[in-house]
DNA sequence: CTGAAAGCGCTTACAG
DNA sequence: CTGAAAGCGCTTACAG
């Protein structure tokens, strides 16, 4: 008995029909008769058949396998940015090979050139400031903050911080620190620009980025919030859980209650803003949709590619008509502000935390 | 001027070679004379040549893809894990392939299924409770606890626990409390009774599981650690960082000082726990160094299967005689108990953290 | 040291 | 509706 893996030719042996139709059949392509089709379906299943891909791809030239650039793996985004591309790539029929730059702009390149090699049908990139991606010669999707021209799809960044920034308006904060890493960051400066417009006309804010505190401070310095509670402030709005969990801790650690005395919030919805005491409130990006249209974009290219030729090769895979996609206010301790005899103060913390 | 991708006939026509000669050169298989070995690499490079993954894997039967099948992406431990396999893979000359089955067990036959179906070489399986893996047919690398029998690499957790045991009991701690989420996993299991076993018989623990607690209180309830200190208590020892930081922040937002009051430590040196204050002692393990045996292991059996043929197919690729791969403790905050007169008593917080 | 030839497993016009 | 044949790009004995 013949225990090596089966391939086309065994199946068409054993029903006595030529490996053309016996592909016809599997691929669903030539007009093969629905018996025939059927008695082919049925020995491959029994023969537990598995189609080559290598044999596929020299003979289509397609890989089937999307690339997966990340600047830095350990980034706290990353799982959810593969789990949903890898999400979306598994139901559109790819496979997802990842590419690490491990934080290293010069390693960016090459990891594309890794991918290249392997021979992916296209990619997804999230960027970091300074990368250059013409050199792929394959179809690219980068997911970035849409003030990056390009063929960029992401999240409505300005718009999740403009609903923060109301959301922080209508429960009366007037004081409001802004917490951010880099103002090198697309992201970062269109949540802040949100943020500004959303808390009004009204709100005096004050803005701290922690690259340059560190700078000065050394890594891992206080951000000195407790004299900011002391001076007014009631809201730190970070722009990320990370930050947020910096800030949160800090104010904690010095006494100072959370929510009751001073609120902090995020972005991102991280793992952890929903197991902290109190759970943060954040705000979270749909990547499930931002993946789908990336890598729909991707296999657009890809099919298109291939029917039309060479003619229009390198193009984004992503119109300019893409609609950014929409943020989601996720409240997890909502607090009014304390002592300022503000009729409208509220002061609720959500009991069901999830896990 | 010919535009298309280069193939390896290119470069043989463009100096008047034979395909084979070319092939040998670039490989450094055959005997090549120095000078056209030297003339076909400056042509190659010249032309831009990539080989053609697709024609070489139809040849050789090998992808040159190692598979990496992942429970969750959403676990917190990830991205440590993705980067050390990404990086152990490259450099040992392999693209990886990633396969996440979001948290449901059954989804996780179909990712392997998938895999294979890609025609990975071999695959590394970090496990969930209740994963088989005998459908795989090709070399397989267990990243998970020693206790689980097989072809496994893992940290040695359990001495890792006894590590932080040690730790905890040179600082004076003797009635500690000790936080796992499930008691079904062997990790933790076998972290717990490291922990007693550093903490040696002088020390009073009990122990919480997350996973009962949550039975009865809901997601995301609280822990009840307040009066756990409250009846002396003087160390929380967590398994994983995760539990340490929904402790930190459920006890500072009680009032209580840590570590003044009491300890907090956790395990694997998640991304925030440097970044919270105090930060937090935790016990690092050697992803590194894990990655690297797997790898090396799985790319053994690849090599092996390859020379000998059929015959040794399907065999784990670790020997029984792998080395449990050491932890590391980081001390990050590190105090000695509190208001009990111990001589010895010391409480100190470092000051330098990394971001 | 170099080359001619076969073949890895598949798909795709094309002919019947 | 079905089949014979070519070819995707590479590597590997084998012959010279």
């Amino acid at each position: 008995m013949d225990r090596s893996k089966p391939k086309l030719s065994r199946i068409a042996e054993t029903l006595g029909v030529s490996v053309a139709t016996v592909s016809n059949a599997l691929s669903g392509k030539g007009r093969v008769s629905p018996e025939l089709v059927e008695r082919i379906r049925a020995t491959a299943a029994e023969l537990g058949y598995v189609p080559s891909v290598a044999g596929r791809a020299l003979r289509t030239g397609r890989s089937g396998v999307l690339g997966l650039v990340l600047p830095d793996i350990a980034n706290p985004l990353f799982p959810q940015i593969a789990q949903a591309i890898e999400h979306a790539a598994a139901s559109a029929g790819y496979g997802v090979l990842i590419a690490d730059s491990r934080g290293e702009t010069a390693m960016q390149t090459e990891a594309i050139g890794r991918l290249i090699e392997r021979g992916v049908d296209g990619m997804v990139v999230v960027p970091r400031r300074g990368t250059r991606i013409v050199e792929a010669s394959c179809p690219v999707a980068v997911i970035d903050s849409p003030s990056t021209p390009g063929n960029t799809v992401a999240a409505d960044h300005w718009e999740g911080g403009r609903q923060m920034g109301g959301h922080l308006r209508e429960l009366g904060h007037r004081n409001v620190l802004l917490i951010g890493h880099s103002p090198a960051s697309n992201v970062q400066n269109d949540r802040i620009g949100g943020l500004k417009s959303g808390l009004g006309r009204g709100a005096v804010t004050e803005t701290l980025w922690i690259e340059k505190l560190e700078a000065a401070g050394g890594a891992g310095c206080p951000l000195g919030l407790v004299e900011k509670v002391r001076s007014g402030v009631t809201a730190v709005a970070t722009l990320s859980d990370l930050i947020a969990l910096r800030a949160l801790t800090e104010l904690q650690g010095a006494g100072i209650a959370v929510p009751q005395a001073v609120s902090v919030s995020g972005f991102d919805d991280l793992i952890w803003s929903s197991v902290v005491t109190p759970g943060l409130t954040t705000m979270r990006m749909d990547m499930e949709t931002v993946a789908e249209i990336a890598v729909a974009a991707l296999v657009d290219t890809i099919e298109a590619e291939r029917r039309g030729g060479e003619e229009q090769k390198i193009l984004g895979p992503v119109s300019a008509a893409v609609p950014k996609v929409p943020m989601e206010l996720v409240i997890r301790h909502s607090t009014g502000v304390a002592g300022m005899g503000l009729s409208q103060a509220r002061n609720r913390t959500e009991g069901e935390l999830a896990s």
